[in-house]
DNA sequence: ACCATTGATGCAAACGTTTTAATCAGGCTA
DNA sequence: TAGCCTGATTAAAACGTTTGCATCAATGGT
């Protein structure tokens, strides 16, 4: 048996486009890609070639065209990880965006280990992007190409835009909301140290908290293992993790009326602890949770949460990106600040009179 | 020898790093490459080179590397578009088996259009991809590289490995459940065309119902409209699709004992309207839902759904693909059929006594 | 001493583009 | 007739690798 040499998908080259016509190749690849100089064709030449192309099906090779010029139009992407709520919906809106714009991006999960993200970011550059996004990390160092943080941090000396939420007001709103119904004892669920945005969120929340004359009772302050915003896919989920702190902060036996929780996920899974434990959400305990996912309005009952524009998100980090690219100068590096909502609905109520 | 300073932003060549050591730019390649021909290499050479390569921060261009030998590591993931639950779980479980095996992807939402899809693969192929995981398409031709479909068909003469569900046996699952507990009347979420899972599940469903003897009431049968599996994104969510579906069942006045909804999702919407219809699930009407989401436990009443087994069904494409991609020689084109589950939790019932 | 052998390295072509600068054929000017 | 544009095309270098083959020095066998 001969070795078997693939059918050989062959593609169509300059070359062979030049043969064929009996051209040179530079002529062929002028008139193909719509440089300036393409004005200097005869219309004829040109229309010759075009039709040529497409009769031999003719498809650039982008690795060598990037390889002699430098654009690439390619970005890469980081994401804690692939999940259900969070992830999906920034990605909806990057995508989005870019693809509008002709571009083209790579994803890879950092998995919060600076390791894996140093890593992916190097092989990223290998392959030639012109940019990043980043997705809840913390950027040590500058990058050589443009780049944008999105709900994480870039280093004392802002080495990136960055797009964030604003956490004092989503703080601000929810305890505001509390205080209102009367809850003085709220217990809190945080994210776990390797998430960038768990640490702002907290800081936000005890400053609130100050502001309203609220006592965090740190043995009512638990902190989530799991990678924070998900970690959907392993045996343990956010939602059981969920369930487990909800059960945990009855055992603690101290009194509480309302939990916050760090997203909606957790939010869910302690809410259904709480009621198989006999409580009733809102009567004996209210719930807020964190994100706003799409099935957080068809809970039982309805998930009061808060809510972040994660689709504006990630087009604002896209188009930040874009243009940083498009504008070959590089003025100073933006912030832009989102603006959270309360949604409020049925999972959070009264307190309940003291008992 | 003086210290070569490189200029900023540039990034090192083999051109750079041979200078600096005063050896050729192919030997420094062979050092460096892991070719076959390393062997040859003075062992002192080889370590000065790998010095360098280490102290002046040299990374390979993967371009250039690729243009040269055939080799991208890179692969074309084409999803419908990014959603919740059914891609988020694929892609896990891709990203897993692809990036253990030093491959990379890109991604593209082809939203179930013919044209996306052509025209996402015409680049991906210019971009050097080695091969393809395509979910949810119809595949009309062969492609010059290997490709798996995921939940979708090849053409007749099948062009490609394929990786399904088995449609069948999720059908008779189900069926089986709800005519054991006395359901007779049965009301149907269909997907909608475009979707190519959609058909297969229908066929599957209608032959299963005649064997259990079970008639199809074409009043009682929905077709969901958005993309069917998501489209999570949109102003009318997947959720709120249902939920309309579900007052429409209500609206047709017809008695039905239970539902067997598409996706989850639709499931949960519906379940909702059931109830703010003021009926009782399971009492009144049961619900199974289709894909085993994360959150299906933790609705209440928790929901009986079939487990797809998105994450295995990630894997197994990707661990298909790259064996093809290894061996060289092209065996048969396979199907891998894996199985679901059926789930049964709190949203099925017996069957109301007839009114 | 001589040639063959081995061991280590360098030369140069190739991958498929883009682009700068050069060539070439006419027609026009003087 | 020579010199010059002008308009259309092409030759060739470059992008950063890999790799078949050539080269070269040192060794060893006879």
């Amino acid at each position: 048996m001969p070795p078997a040499t693939l059918p050989k998908g062959k593609r169509v080259t300059l070359k062979d486009l030049a043969a064929h016509l009996d051209l040179s190749i530079a002529t062929v690849s002028r008139a193909l890609s719509g440089s300036p100089q393409a004005d200097a064709l005869a219309v004829e030449t040109r229309q010759r070639v075009e039709e040529a192309a497409r009769q031999l099906n003719y498809r650039p090779n982008a690795l060598a065209r990037s390889l002699q010029g430098k654009r690439t139009f390619s970005i890469g992407v980081l994401v804690p990880e692939i999940s259900e709520g969070y992830t999906a919906g920034l990605m909806s809106g990057i995508e989005v965006q870019l693809s509008e714009r002709g571009y083209r991006y790579q994803m890879v999960s950092h998995h919060s280990k600076a390791a894996l993200l140093d890593e992916a970011l190097d092989m990223m550059l290998g392959r030639g992007v012109e940019g990043f996004i980043l997705i809840a990390v913390t950027l040590q160092h500058a990058l050589p190409v443009p780049a944008v943080v999105l709900s994480g941090t870039a280093g004392d000396d802002e080495h990136a835009d960055r797009v964030m939420l604003d956490h004092d007001r989503a703080a601000e709103l929810t305890l505001d909301h509390l205080h209102d119904l009367g809850h003085r004892r709220i217990a809190f669920f945080r994210g776990h140290e390797g998430n960038v945005d768990a640490g702002e969120r907290w800081r936000a929340i005890c400053e609130a908290a100050t502001r309203h004359d609220l006592a965090i009772d740190s043995e009512l302050t638990l902190t989530l293992r799991g990678a924070a915003y998900g970690e959907t896919f392993t045996a343990e989920g956010g939602y059981r993790e969920g369930y487990r702190y909800g059960q945990k902060l009855l055992e603690t036996g101290r009194r509480f009326t309302a939990l916050f929780a760090f997203n909606d996920i957790s939010a869910i899974g302690a809410m259904r602890a709480f009621q198989d434990a006999g409580l009733d959400v809102p009567g004996d305990v209210s719930v807020v949770g964190f994100d706003d996912i799409q099935s957080a309005a068809y809970h039982r009952p309805s998930l009061t949460t808060v809510r972040q524009p994660l689709r504006r998100m990630g087009e604002t980090s896209s188009r930040l990106l874009l243009d940083r690219l498009a504008a070959t100068q590089h003025g100073a590096f933006q912030q832009v600040v989102l603006e959270p909502d309360l949604v409020v609905r049925d999972s959070t109520g009264p307190a309940k009179a003291s008992t």
